[in-house]
DNA sequence: TTATATGTTCGACTTTTATCGAACTATCTC
DNA sequence: GAGATAGTTCGATAAAAGTCGAACATATAA
């Protein structure tokens, strides 16, 4: 079988690219500072950026308490705002801080 | 008559204390970097700021084609944030960016 | 004192966000 | 292949924010 990434199984994700989604995030090419402030003005949100600033880290590695469904809520306002990068490993995704592209546009931020 | 400010007028406004509120604003001593994200993580307010980092302005200077009731809950989102300060005069309020406050507490934001 | 200009508050409503269980997918290890 | 692990998506619900007409307050000008 040659399909990478099965859509049919599942007939909710049609048309849901789930991998890429995850791995390439939703970037914009140009981010919007009212997403990204509104991506930080969360505390969890807050709390994700500062330590994945220091170093790039697993979703397992915030010590937040919360349920996986809305830890990945969080991931995802950040990816979709452009705030932070996901990299996979193995089963894990590695998050980063989307350094370059938040000094080109909001220097000093 | 000596009460410069009438709460007993309108029945509604027991324990309002409007115009302190208004002029004083409910800046708060130490502000929280969530809640100041989130007042500027609306394209109006970020309007609003961006004039008045340039100079002080009245609220009918922003060239916001919005209702009064709109854009009093959007200065009053920024106050409470201590993202600005008002200031009376005459009948109109002037508006500045509490800058002092937003360099000590989140210095290059 | 009346009118005007400027802005606030309330209250009702709509829209957006947040939360999280359940079902699912992908990857790795055995 | 059968777990185990890590994370996504859906769908339902709850909570928070935004919008704005109407009534009100304040300061100044007529």
């Amino acid at each position: 079988m040659n399909r990478q990434y099965d859509m049919e199984v599942n007939p909710r994700n049609r048309d849901i690219k789930t991998r890429p989604a995850a791995v390439d995030p939703e970037s914009p090419v140009e981010l919007k500072l009212t997403d990204v402030l509104q991506a930080l003005s969360d505390p969890v949100r807050l709390h994700i950026v500062k330590l994945s600033s220091e170093r790039e880290r697993a979703c397992g590695e915030f010590e937040l308490d919360l349920p996986k469904a809305t830890l990945s809520h969080h991931f995802k306002v950040l990816r979709e705002a452009g705030v932070i990068c996901v990299r996979p490993d193995g089963t894990r995704h590695i998050t980063r801080v989307n350094r370059r592209q938040l000094d080109a546009q909001f220097p000093g931020l």
